[in-house]
DNA sequence: AGTACCACTGCAAACGTTTGCGGTGACGTT
DNA sequence: AACGTCACCGCAAACGTTTGCAGTGGTACT
């Protein structure tokens, strides 16, 4: 029984050498012979050794797992990002620990705090929504672990960070609106304490100055999710505020929005147009079809685990920080 | 600079007194004085000491992670199992590491192979579909891991497992139609050659049949997706097939049939009812609002916590392997 | 015979904790 | 004065690796 934790000592008893040269030999380094290597390896697949980890990590006061703080796991956009992440950590021989914050600020010091105990190689952070207070993450980078913000990144933190380019794909989607010749184009808006909400409706005020359009503040409204859309669809049409399309901050309230206007019986795209920012994942299941902002989760989650890789390997030796805008 | 790689030696050197006092000092062991804890306790403050939980894992000779083997994490079923994994887990002390297989038999051989180099204190496994060989998970078995499958279980190894049971949630599905007065209810099947397929419209043909219903093979059509669903309702009525219900073998196929049901004139769910197999991903987004058979992911994540908690905590003193229904 | 080199291997320390056991001094009891 | 008790603390070993350094024989060259 136990049969199974075998360790390097155990294999050096067998074989009547030392640990060290056990370990030399697991490794092909030069310094041991041919017939002592086959020996060691031979003992090792019989008895099915797998290499402690822990004792190396310890060793070497840092392990090969990168840590991933992230809002979220169901939403499509931030599993894409995971998977992306995954793939090339992977293929450069680094494990992935994810740790959900749901959102929540203390959660995500919690775990920002257990990645820092198992002395993960470095971590990629998207930060929660209610996250205000940032000194969890200026420890972090008081203490040298590298750090690489992806999607929501901290204002003012010194780091590496990617992210899309909020203001300029809005900027498209409603020059897109504009172009098909569209004047009264409504904007549901994420957070403004957001900066991501600051920046798609500033691509939104652009692409409508741009134009020579007017700003109507009364057509901009704070309203993120499915039913918060419904409301606010139906406020404008209630208090008859014209207006011919709809730019919506993400998928859900475009959705919420095209359904209400629907079943207020008006036409998609003819007499409202719908635009949303993509998640992906509902791609196809709506009718007519929701056009959409692509958000390039998967190539955000390999871009961002690309610049973490690179900042471990530099160790010390600090490079400017990059910022990668997709 | 390094500041943050403070350890108890640092902290035992810093006061003059041993690294063992420290160590009992900050877990409020008895035998330290009063005066002593409050002095460690400061100093750990002041230096913001973290322990550092690679030690500690190597000296327990297991860690307080639990790692977690998923096929998909863009599912949403998948990614709620994670949420209820994530948070049983984070109750009991413990952190999780999650790996996608991406439904790939050697992902997830790699994966286990890493999971167990990292000593996590047991593993959550649901087998990718590639999979055929179990070689490796009766490798975990014999080495004392504890283990606890989800979803989708491995056929003959003796383990702790939760599964739904489709059979019967199909069923209810089907039996929900029928106590609503209806009397011909078509089923949009999945692959017949996945268990899952098979077992779902078992259940719907039971339910038929409990009832007293004739089973119209006209009326099961193999449609597991949104186009086909599309399709399969075009043809129905297109070939006058009469029908006043459907139970779809899951959401998206089911959507697929609303659409087009509403496009063709019919009302939902007055003329014709549609009953879905959920993910929960389009709760609330269709209009009207799918009822759907819902897949617990959340509820099957923590169940099988539990059961690894359970099994973890038991150490040696193995009790019988469980099985879980949902 | 002395020297130098080479191929190979082992010793021991270190990574940061925890913990059984033993030690120390102070105090009280006989 | 001798002993027991108690509160408090430190020693050292252990977890499983890696690695600088120091051997140890052997062979070849001067």
């Amino acid at each position: 029984m136990k049969s199974g934790l075998v360790t390097i000592k155990d294999l050096a008893r067998e074989l009547k050498i030392s640990a060290s040269t056990v370990s030399r030999a697991l490794k092909n380094h030069p310094d041991i012979s041919e017939e002592t290597k086959r020996a060691v390896h031979e003992l090792a697949q019989k008895l099915n050794y797998q290499p402690n980890a822990v004792a190396l990590s310890l060793k070497q006061r840092r392990s090969n797992t990168i840590g991933v703080i992230i809002p979220e796991i169901v939403h499509y956009f931030f599993s894409s990002v995971i998977s992306g992440i995954e793939d090339v950590a992977y293929d450069a021989g680094f494990n992935v620990i994810i740790c959900q914050s749901n959102e929540r600020y203390e959660r995500e010091v919690a775990n920002i705090k257990t990645l820092f105990a198992s002395r993960v190689a470095g971590i990629l952070v998207s930060i929660s929504k209610e996250t205000e207070d940032f000194t969890h993450l200026y420890n972090l980078r008081d203490n040298n672990v590298p750090l690489v913000f992806y999607d929501r990144i901290v204002p003012g933190l010194q780091a590496d960070q990617v992210i899309i380019d909020d203001f300029d794909a809005s900027y498209r989607a409603t020059k897109h609106l504009v172009d098909s010749g569209r004047k009264r184009i409504a904007h549901f808006a994420g957070p403004q304490k957001l900066l991501i909400g600051r920046n798609r409706k500033d691509g939104y005020i652009r692409a409508l100055k741009e134009a020579g359009l007017a700003i109507d503040e009364k057509l901009i409204i704070e309203a993120d999710s499915f039913e918060k859309a419904r409301l606010a669809v139906m406020r404008l049409i209630n208090e008859k505020r014209e207006f011919d399309s709809i730019f919506a901050v993400n998928d859900l309230t475009a959705i919420g929005a095209m359904q209400t206007i629907q079943k207020r019986g008006f036409k998609i795209p003819d007499e409202i147009a719908v635009v949303g920012f993509s998640d992906g994942r509902f791609s196809g299941i709506t009718d007519p079809n929701l056009t959409s902002v692509d958000q390039h989760g998967y190539e955000m989650g390999s871009i961002a685990t690309e610049m973490l890789l690179k900042r471990i390997a530099a160790g010390d030796n600090e490079y400017p920080f990059e910022t990668r805008v997709l």
